[in-house]
DNA sequence: GTGATCAGTAAGCAG
DNA sequence: CTGCTTACTGATCAC
């Protein structure tokens, strides 16, 4: 087992993707100074910060076209309401013209309305 | 005058807010090498960066702010027009209900309506 | 040259 | 330690 780790070379993938416990192990198994151990370390820690940095941006534009596309979502709702709101308009338009017909009639058929209906 | 910029040492705020001729000037008169000159340079251009990488940051931050804003924005007036919307169905409920006394009453006394009104 | 933006780096915070 | 965020830096693009 150890002849298998031994004085492989170990690329940025696998310094990033190994668990802590496999890197050690791997380290003393090449026999690495103290020095280079902790220089190990500190690489493997500025790979993943640049992965940690990407994902951050990626997070950001993530969540701004989330944003802009609620507002574009609320945006759309509001012509739909407003496209109601004309059909409700136009309705209560035509109820009114026809109420005034029925009293326009009424009156001159001489015809009395009920007080509260006129 | 050349004795007042002698040997003055020029802090950062100046070297970013001086223009390139005061600069140049002010880095003749201290009788700096061609080296201390380039590297005058670069260190302006970084200072320089530093600050547009800050509005850089900020213009980000005011960009989501204001898109937030137009949501929120947005949403206020859905709820405006969705209030709007209940008046005018509150309206036709109320003339659907007097249109249907006026054609009950007008049964009852044998009254006939005009069909087109009905 | 100047200003803006991107990707990478280190520092610092939170879990 | 891990992951995320911020400030800074150099590189690069457009004006």
């Amino acid at each position: 087992m150890d002849a298998n780790d031994e004085n492989k070379a170990v690329t940025d993938d696998e310094l990033v993707s190994l668990s802590v416990r496999e890197l050690n192990r791997h380290l003393k198994n090449c026999g690495l100074s103290k020095q280079d151990i902790l220089r190990m370390k500190q690489r493997r820690r500025t790979l993943k910060n640049r992965g940690y940095a990407a994902s951050c941006r990626n997070k950001r534009l993530e969540v701004k076209g989330t944003l802009e596309g609620e507002k574009m979502s609320v945006l759309s709702d509001i012509q739909r309401i407003k496209d109601e709101n004309s059909v409700l308009q136009r309705e209560i338009e035509e109820m009114t013209v026809r109420l005034e017909e029925l009293q326009k009639d009424a009156l001159e058929r001489g015809i009395f309305m009920p007080p509260d209906l006129g």
